[in-house]
DNA sequence: TTGAAAGCGGTACCAC
DNA sequence: GTGGTACCGCTTTCAA
């Protein structure tokens, strides 16, 4: 099929502002201003060996005074190299990750010419990422980005990765105590204090709440937990928390588990489910009769989940924001490796309370996402082809 | 004072990927397929005249056929140009506009040697943005990014400028049936919705709601009555809507007014606010002695909120997310102007509820964006002084 | 209608 | 330790 023309984004003909080509000087000027060539300006700039160090001073003090900024599409286009950036990101909870997935494609979009992405992707956050994180350190890529489901074992890895200079951001989850660059998730604790607020506020009469959670080992899972509960306190609500069910994101498990408790708390008020593993609880409840008696609050947003909060079944979904997330860790990362500017160790994003009021909007966003992401998976699809 | 070696950046020696170069054929694979010179290569890949329709064709196809992308960072250091980008905002509500400029900034940091934004501002939202936009279209510049105040009066400029080929995008307001590129706001319908949904499930007994807004002729707060009115209805809420007060941003109105309704409605249950301009209103309840009794929904944060919000005197405020606005408003005018990619006619971002469980992770936030907009203005400040 | 060549601002290599 | 220069891919100008 025929390309468009305009696919090629020519920069048209425009009525040009007369705005100065350079604002500060370049290398040139400021060997011409020290009577020193280009090469010396560039190894006093870069910090290279073989200058007398009284000549690199001058330089410096020189480019400073000047205003010297480097010409980023110059250095590019010398350079010629892109930067190589590995994704390491489970395909299980696809409504999450597909979306963070796409996300950094889109956020990389703009800097195509000058970054190759390298996803690598294995089945659950368990289960793939050491392997995946050993294949890149291999590889020799720029960058990592991912998710540590195994933060442990991906310690030593990480450690060696930034002793040789690749940094590396998490995202989704943490991996605290490890020499990674930053961490971009959903702030955990707010999440579980969003939660715990909004059920003080809309449940009237005092009684247990229940917590189903995914794995307790999950840094992500015990902050949030550890927001809700406090939250609880500090708002001396009417609800207590029961003891604290684990699910392992097995339907099975959260099906059986909800059940029992059910039938142990019958004077039940309200429901957290801390993971995206909701619907067996939610299937759970409506065969019990308890949907609409109770006060539910979820986590993340996907098509099934819909419906419950636009009836009402579902208070709210506290939305973790895998766009977002895809976003900043990929603009941390490329402005680290091109600029060498250090991010925050942390971005703790606010999640959003997805709730009847703006569940479309949400809905239209996700859509969105997925629409980019299929354009972007046609491209790669149409290069591999090409090539 | 000497600048750090390490400030400009250096791409330091790193154990490079064996990446090819190149992924796709340049102009050069081309013409040697075809045989042809590189100069009718760009010929036709840019429609430019002087180039036998035949020949274009050949070479369209080829370029398909070989994957072609420009390579930017070339195309870049040849124009040697940077891209002017004008921004218009009222200095009025610092709170949201500072940080609607430092975001922009900050946005545009990657791209700082081609791009250059000019910032024009004035006082308030009403006064000044037509002269700014004039302004600017006689300097040629490249795009605009604007609070549209008077959509009316700037129907004819906009539409001007569109047709010279300058994009206009409107951020915090739209000015709708204009031929405006994009506009970027927090979807004031949900946003109003939200609120209603809030209070509908928080309040417990039946009563009037008091509503204060700004102008009734602005879109965003027609809109935003809209959306918490007709959700009221769908929520078959227990409160309903008292004739709505215009405060016109005025604190001496909103005070008066606010007392007056109080005196009306002796057995106010609830109390929404949909502009910033919420302090005099909370007084107004704080010195009749109903702070904490009634419940109530403001809009936007800023620092003497925060009391309000932490106490549970004021249940939530819907945040128009200031630095997202800028940072999406930006990239969608330079994704237009270097790649022509179209972006989606608006964005209605999802607003945020700022609770007490969330307050201090956007406080937070808040400081980084002020944080980085002193940055950006000290870098500002520096280059003029140098130049 | 087409071709050839000059450069944009850096980086890297080789010669001195 | 320093200077000179080729070259990255593209746009543009001038010549044919």
């Amino acid at each position: 099929m025929m390309r468009n023309r305009s696919q090629y984004f020519s920069v048209k003909k425009r009525r040009i502002s007369k705005s100065r080509p350079r604002q500060s000087a370049g290398i040139k000027e400021i060997a011409a201003k020290l009577n020193v060539s280009i090469g010396t300006v560039d190894r006093a700039l870069h910090g290279r060996p073989g200058i007398k160090p009284e000549t690199a001073a001058k330089v410096l003090k020189t480019a400073e005074a000047l205003g010297y900024r480097p010409n980023v599409a110059a250095r590019l286009l010398k350079l010629n190299r892109r930067l190589v950036i590995s994704v390491h990101l489970p395909s299980e909870i696809a409504a999450f990750f597909d979306l963070l997935r796409s996300s950094i494609v889109e956020a990389a979009g703009p800097f195509d010419s000058s970054v190759e992405l390298r996803f690598r992707t294995y089945p659950t956050l368990e289960e793939g990422d050491v392997e995946a994180f050993e294949k890149a350190l291999r590889e020799h890529v720029d960058g990592i980005i991912m998710a540590p489901g195994n933060p442990r074992k991906l310690q030593p890895l990480i450690a060696q990765a930034s002793e040789r200079g690749v940094p590396v951001v998490c995202v989704a989850t943490d991996a605290p105590a490890t020499e990674r660059l930053a961490s971009v998730s959903a702030d955990a604790h707010v999440g579980g204090a969003m939660a715990a607020e909004l059920l003080t506020r809309c449940v009237r009469e005092s009684g247990p709440v229940l917590v189903l959670t995914g794995n307790l080992r999950v840094v992500d899972h015990t902050e949030k937990l550890r927001g809700f509960s406090e939250r609880l306190n500090a708002m001396q609500s009417a609800l207590h928390v029961v003891p604290v069910l684990e699910t392992h994101d097995h339907p099975a498990e959260a099906d059986r588990k909800t059940r029992e408790s059910i039938a142990r708390y019958p004077d039940l008020k309200a429901v957290y489910v801390t993971t995206a593993n909701s619907l067996p609880v939610l299937d759970a409840l409506e065969r019990t009769g308890h949907l609409g008696k109770v006060s539910i609050v979820t986590t993340d947003l996907f098509p099934a989940l819909a419906p419950y909060i636009r009836s009402g079944a579902v208070l709210a979904s506290i939305y973790q924001r895998p766009q977002t997330q895809g976003r900043v860790a990929f603009e941390a990362l490329y402005r680290y490796l091109t600029e060498r500017k250090v991010p925050p160790r942390v971005y703790p994003l606010p999640p959003h309370l997805v709730m009847q009021s703006n569940l479309d909007l949400f809905l239209d966003l996700q859509a969105m996402g997925y629409e980019k992401a299929e354009g972007a998976m046609l491209m790669k699809a149409n290069a591999r082809a090409r090539s």
